[in-house]
This record gives structure tokens, C-alpha cells and sequence, in this order.
DNA sequence: ATAAACTGTAATCATTATTATTACACTTAG
DNA sequence: CTAAGTGTAATAATAATGATTACAGTTTAT
């Protein structure tokens, strides 16, 4: 897996935090510490889920589009993530019973297990995180 | 992530078929595609664990050392993968309190829901996995 | 006692995946 | 019209993964 989620995250907890203020993919790689252009890849796929707006040109840049108790961190891994737990087996043997059909099955193990953890990430927001870093953890609602 | 936890449950369910009988990782590797090498690696830490055991020397091999319905994926997964589902962050930023905490966050996060996702796998034992190869789903019970 | 068939493990090489960088077209503000 | 941005493709560098080679040690059988 690539860190391709968590990055997300950070961009998107970032622009929390500049609520309505317009911030350049420069100045997210300050705080992010990921070079622009490989941000801006990553923040085009959460803009065309509509979960942050870009402007390009002068004075353009990146805001948060959604409100931050509503963007909940299964909606970020399903958009940049989905299915890279599923390990990639390798290939399977026809010749054996085991090597035909076990790929399979442990893919579809996966798939359940990973729900499972999509489920967890269900309950956790982006306001969540924010409070978090200020530390205000009663109002953080991620618990084992 | 890489494969090894794949290859592990493979092999595993692999002797589970040979009861009894010794296996050399000439053999397994017939079955799973991979190098004997390399499953020796990957066999000599579930030897440590005692799930399997191994005898040098010629008529030497591999061989279950645990009941197929007592052996639980997420014990194979802890033993080859713990915590590679925590994505590795990029440095994060002193200079920027988003970029220094959330770093932390993501990690507790992360950690949190790969429990989840080992809490899926521990409902799946390798005599499950042996079923479904056999189709005998009736017995199966991994289900979302 | 020695040859053959194994495991155990380190070291190296090849391949693939990830990330950074360069380059440049396009948009917008001033 | 220029400066400051995004959007995106192409390439280069780096890191992770996997295969292979090499060889020491163990056990069986002759």
C-alpha cells in the first residue's frame, strides 16, 4: 500500500483548519511534507469526489467543500485506497487443488476483512482528528 | 505489504491437506509458485511459533504441528504482517501543528482499525479455508 | 564414513512499486 | 501581458519485494 490515504487525510485536516481560506498544493507540501505535484494528483481525486473544490490560476488554490464531521475517513480510503489490503497472491497452480482455488479464497477473505476495517474508519471524522491534535478528546469519538 | 502472510496461510493449509506426512519446500513451492527459499524464511517463523514443525536432513521436511480448526488467520497474520496496515507517514513537520500531530493520530488510528481487521480473521480458522477449497461451504464460517 | 537429501540463513541480484522531479499546457487576477 | 496558480504526462530516483546463489549444518541410508 502506498501512503497515498494518509496523505489525503493530512491535506483534507489541513484545510479543516483554514476553513474557507484558499491554500496553494506549495503550502500544503510545507505542513505535508510530499512534493506539490504529487499532492495535486492526490487532491484531484478528492475534488472530483467533491470532498474539497480547487481554482486554478492566481490566487487560486485547494478549500474543504464538505463539512468536517461529515467526511469520514472510509469515504478517503475508498476514494484512494479501496482494495489494496487484498494481497496479491501469487499466481496460482492449476496442477495442485490447493494453489487453484486458494487465491480465491483468500481474496474473498480480504474483501470481508477489509469491510471490517472500512466499517471502523466509518466511524471516524475528519473533526474527530481535529480535535484530536487540539487534544480535545471528549469530543473524539475513535475508540477501539 | 507484501505477500508473505498469503504465502504463509497457502502453506499452512497446504500441510493441513498432507496430514502427517513430511513436506519439503521443493514441494510446497509446487503448489504456491514461490521460491523453496523463500518459503523456508517464511516457514522457519511459523516453526518459531510452533503452528508447523520442520526436520533437516534427507527424508527431512515440514509438517503440521497444530489442529486445522485451532489455527486462526489472525495468528498467521500477526506472526508474518503485524502492523503493515499502519501506512508509513512522511516526516512530519515541527513547524506546523497539523503536520506534527496528525502523524500520531493516523498511527492510533490505523492501529485501531487493523484490530478490526484482525478481529474479522480470527473467525477464520485453516480448516475453513480447507472447506471452501472442498466446497463444503456448509461448514464454512467466514461471512461478512 | 560418506554421499545424498534435506533445512537454515546470509548475501546478492532483478524486478516492481513508490515517490520526486521536470516540463509544460491551461486558467485567472491584477 | 505577466505572475501565480492548477492539471497532468513523462521521466528519473529510490525503496521494497522477490528470486537466486552459495554454503554451512543435519540426517538417512548404504
Amino acid at each position: 500500500m502506498n501512503s497515498d490515504f494518509s496523505i489525503a487525510v493530512h491535506c483534507v485536516a489541513y484545510l479543516a483548519e483554514k476553513q474557507n481560506q484558499r491554500v496553494t498544493s506549495e503550502d500544503i507540501s510545507q505542513s505535508v511534507s510530499v512534493h506539490p505535484v504529487r499532492l495535486r494528483k492526490i487532491l484531484s481525486i478528492l475534488r472530483k469526489e467533491n470532498i474539497i473544490a480547487s481554482k486554478e490560476g492566481a490566487k487560486g488554490g485547494f478549500s474543504l467543500n464538505a463539512q468536517p464531521e461529515q467526511i469520514t475517513l472510509d469515504k478517503i480510503f475508498r476514494i484512494t485506497s479501496e482494495e489494496t489490503l487484498v494481497p496479491k497472491c501469487p499466481d496460482s497452480n492449476d496442477n495442485c487443488i490447493i494453489g487453484k482455488h486458494l487465491s480465491d479464497v483468500l481474496i474473498r477473505i480480504f474483501h470481508n476483512a477489509e469491510e471490517h476495517f472500512l466499517n471502523y474508519l466509518k466511524g471516524v471524522t475528519v473533526q474527530d482528528i481535529i480535535n484530536e491534535i487540539h487534544n480535545n478528546s471528549s469530543k473524539s469519538s475513535f475508540h477501539a
